[in-house]
DNA sequence: ATCAGCATGTAAGGCGTTACATGATTCA
DNA sequence: TGAATCATGTAACGCCTTACATGCTGAT
């Protein structure tokens, strides 16, 4: 019964670092947070709505220079201390579905060039991912006076390291199943 | 509008080897698929049920030679092509949701030591896992005979490789949150 | 003028978890 | 006798995605 909408959070570490609309939010999880999680306007914007009726967060109508209608959310005190607590708090679920790993697994189902594709075709996301993170990792090491920046460029060298992992892999693996 | 529905393929490629009651199914999951998959009974059931009425799979009762009731399923042809399509599918979606690196990720919201220990209880699951997955491997390079064992064995490796980058990034990341 | 992008939201429905309900068997 | 495990299933409910609905703005 525990309330485990984890895109709440997400919103919530977003806002701590700035006021954004919804559509920001979106923008910002398809960015680099979408190497580890993922986010569609059809959870975002209901979350926001009851975060804000619990008060975790705030809305206000941005000061209309333009005439755009735009909603800006603020994290309150209370939305900080849930994130906070959240962050203090040792659980923590990690949850992989790995197709590629699951058709793997079953290949034996098919013949041996299947699933040298099926590796190779993982070995092109990722490499190109890859790459994408290793933008975000120069870009990153630019600028060093800020604290946020340490944790953003630990997160992007997670993925670098686990991504470098996988791609020695596939071509162990490729090999092994070339005889 | 797509089925989308993968816990059938797990099935159905558990299937694919032996017959098995729902409950062994769940048993199977819990195993070494564990790492790259979970399923409960509240959706196994279900898909099993679903799949013996389109076809896919056969349920018989087991000889009775005891009394307990059990369900075995068997894969039929129709449900072995479905395997095999799935397999030839260059579809395949890599979902991860990792709580650990989104904490890491809003780190800065809190105080170093609490990112510290966050990373430090990834880092022992991790390790425990790996050594799970070593005990695996070791079994599996015992019987080299089967063509299944080395789908299963580039599985194992694949979890053994990714986790010992984990565990590299994890000294790494310690290090500098330390300066 | 048209298209991409900005911007907010709702509705339907699928997937899957947790908890519940039930009962037999095996082992200490 | 009691606990753990075997064994099957249902019910409630939550989360999230996809698709839909609407309309403005800015660039080509």
């Amino acid at each position: 019964m525990p309330k485990d909408r984890k895109i709440d959070v997400v919103i919530l570490g977003l806002l701590s670092h700035e006021d954004l609309t919804g559509y920001d939010i979106k923008k910002r999880i398809d960015g680099a947070i979408s190497f580890f999680w993922k986010g569609s306007f059809g959870s975002i914007y209901p979350s926001l709505t009851a975060m804000e009726s619990s008060g975790l967060v705030k809305k206000y109508k941005a000061d209309n220079s333009g005439n755009r209608e735009k909603i800006l959310y603020h994290i309150t005190d209370k939305g900080f201390d849930a994130l906070k607590a959240w962050l203090r708090d040792d659980m923590a679920s990690n949850e992989l579905k790995y197709e590629t790993v699951l058709k793997l697994y079953f290949g034996g189902a098919e013949e041996r060039p299947v699933t040298i594709h099926n590796i190779e075709l993982f070995e092109e996301k990722i490499r190109s991912d890859l790459e994408l993170l290793k933008i975000y990792k120069s870009n990153l090491e630019k600028v060093q006076d800020n604290e946020d920046h340490l944790y953003f460029l630990l997160t992007v060298m997670f993925g670098i390291d686990t991504y470098e992992a996988y791609l020695k892999w596939c071509t162990k693996a490729k090999k092994m199943l070339k005889q």
